[in-house]
RNA sequence: GGCCCCAUGGUCAAGUGGUUAAGACACCGCCCUUUCAAGGCGGUAACCCGGGUUCGAAUCCCGGUGGGGUCACCA
């Protein structure tokens, strides 16, 4: 049985590329009909808050992401909260001490700032000497007196070599010469990382550790650990990171970093997944677009990319585009109605009429928007009461014999029977031969006099949304 | 700097010893549309360098170079 899980710290929202590790591990637990876990890594006292880890659990609902076990869920290997686990972290600290694998450190962070300094000035690698190895009682008793806190250091063994068979990159090996002996427990008690990760993985039962590359130098250390304590030592999938243009780990300074920043800036949900999802992994076919479901159906491991992928803001604008124009519109209009009310298009408790109303705008204007954020400004046209002329627009209506002619067309615009798209359609299409003019003449002043611009939605369709009385309403007023 | 990872068009990427080196985004052109966009068609554009191995290397090996990650009482 597959298990697998995605344990962020909650120090911030959510990270583009931490969405990417949960929806791979998603894929991989669904795919292989696994459990998927979120666990809470917040032993980071300082920095972690509930408000961090409130966005990042909705920041996965939204996406989609949904886990059978863990916080909120619940599960038999709760609590899902590292902070809620600190005595489990303790007892396995306190038989790695036992057992001659772990010892109490005594050193103050000034003196390792100072270890750290003489080194540097050696020009030597910063490192741990271990100077707190081999403490005799006495010492340990003085330290104790002089109220110091002490921190558990994991004693690495000389001269080895680690081997990871890491089921993305392949064979990867380390020297544990390269690695100093590391803190487990704090001296305020709370576990690190290195150890905390470790015991949680080995409790909750987990068989595949998939995740980000930054976590590569560390996973020698925690088989350390899984060897000291006679764990059965999981599989390890190391992703490559998502970089930003400059080919840096994508961080603050790149924008938009987090995935309620993409969600404020109406990128749908689906079409995240969809671009996160091909962004490291390919299904080997020419397709794109892929639904969750067919998702789940293709994703495989060795299908993993090694090389580090640089954020394509461009591409994810097209998905995200073609999402809007491809979607169900009722749920495309449901999904933007938000952007309409806050810039007052849309009253707060919509009535029928302008829902009806917006369904039509929103139908017409999804045609030109990568975000649904833009619909508004496309959508202005139809809510505006007075009319904002573009200069290329004020040059049609200029002539007084274009003026003539949008006189007449106003005056007929009541005439069209139902007024309904096709019948404008048809009334569209006849109307050069019945002014006797050239069409020329006749759709782009039309469209100026409408809209107030050049470009827009297809003519029938504006005129559908804005309704007879509206129509002529905006020609006769050009003359007033 | 030590250690580790990576290297195909501008970007995402197929490719696993013999291919005209796919496809997508972006870009350019044409068509469609009496607008723009969308859509359709077409185009420009790539195997980091140097050595091997081999009849034959984008593909295998070694060495450079370049990029990234990591070296915390952060995760």
């Amino acid at each position: 049985m597959v298990r697998v899980r995605f344990a962020p710290s909650p120090t911030g929202p959510l990270h583009i590329g931490g969405a990417r590790s949960a929806l791979f591990n998603y894929l991989f637990a669904r795919k292989n009909n696994g459990v998927f876990i979120v666990r809470i890594e917040d032993t980071d006292l300082e920095r972690s808050s509930r408000e961090s880890e409130k966005n990042i659990l909705e920041s996965l609902k939204w996406l989609g992401i949904t886990w059978d076990e863990g916080i909120e869920v619940g599960g038999e290997n709760g609590p899902y909260r590292q902070t809620e686990r600190l005595n489990l972290y303790q007892k396995y600290a306190r038989k790695l001490i036992e057992e001659g694998f772990a010892y109490y450190c005594f050193c103050t962070e000034e003196e390792l700032e100072e270890e750290r300094k003489n080194l540097l000035a050696k020009g030597e690698m910063p490192r741990y000497l271990g100077k707190c190895r081999n403490l005799t009682p006495a010492e340990k008793e003085k330290y104790l007196a002089e109220g110091r806190k002490p921190t558990v250091r994991f004693k690495v063994p000389a001269g080895r070599t680690i081997v990871i068979n890491d089921l993305v990159r392949g064979v990867v090996t380390f020297e544990t010469d390269g690695i100093g002996d590391f803190i487990i427990v704090k001296s305020d008690g709370i576990p690190t990382y290195n150890f905390a990760v470790v015991i949680d993985d080995v409790t909750m039962g987990i068989t595949h550790v998939l995740r980000g590359e930054e976590h590569l130098s560390n996973t020698p250390r925690q088989i350390l650990i899984y060897e000291a304590l006679g764990f059965k030592i999981p599989e390890f999938a190391h992703i490559s990171l998502i970089l930003g243009k400059d080919r840096t780990k994508m961080s603050k300074r790149h924008g938009a970093t987090s995935v309620e920043n993409y969600r404020e800036k109406g990128y749908l949900p689906e079409a995240l997944v969809n671009f996160l999802a091909l962004l490291g992994w390919s299904p080997g076919t020419e397709e794109e677009i892929f639904t969750m479901e067919q998702l789940i159906e293709r994703f495989s491991l060795d299908r993993v990319a090694k090389n580090p992928a640089i954020f394509d803001l461009d591409k994810l604008n097209w998905i995200n585009g073609y999402y809007i124009r491809n979607s169900e519109l009722s749920r495309i209009v449901e999904l933007s109605l938000p952007y309409f009310q806050s810039c007052g298009y849309v009253s707060n408790n919509p009535t029928d009429e302008e829902m009806r109303k917006l369904t039509k705008v929103v139908e017409a204007t999804r045609e030109y928007v990568v975000t649904l954020s833009e619909l508004p400004e496309h959508a202005a046209i139809f809510y505006q009461k007075e009319l904002i002329f573009e200069e290329e627009a004020k040059t049609f209506l200029a002539e007084e014999e274009t003026r003539n002619i949008l006189r007449k067309i106003a005056d007929k615009i009541k005439e069209i029977p139902g007024f309904e798209e096709e019948e404008i359609k048809g009334f569209l299409k006849k109307l050069p031969k019945e002014l006797g003019v050239g069409g020329k003449k006749v759709y782009m002043p039309l469209r100026a006099a409408l809209t107030g611009k050049t470009h827009g939605p297809e003519l029938y369709q504006v005129m559908a949304i804005l309704g007879p009385e509206e129509a002529e309403r905006r020609i006769k007023n050009l003359f007033n």
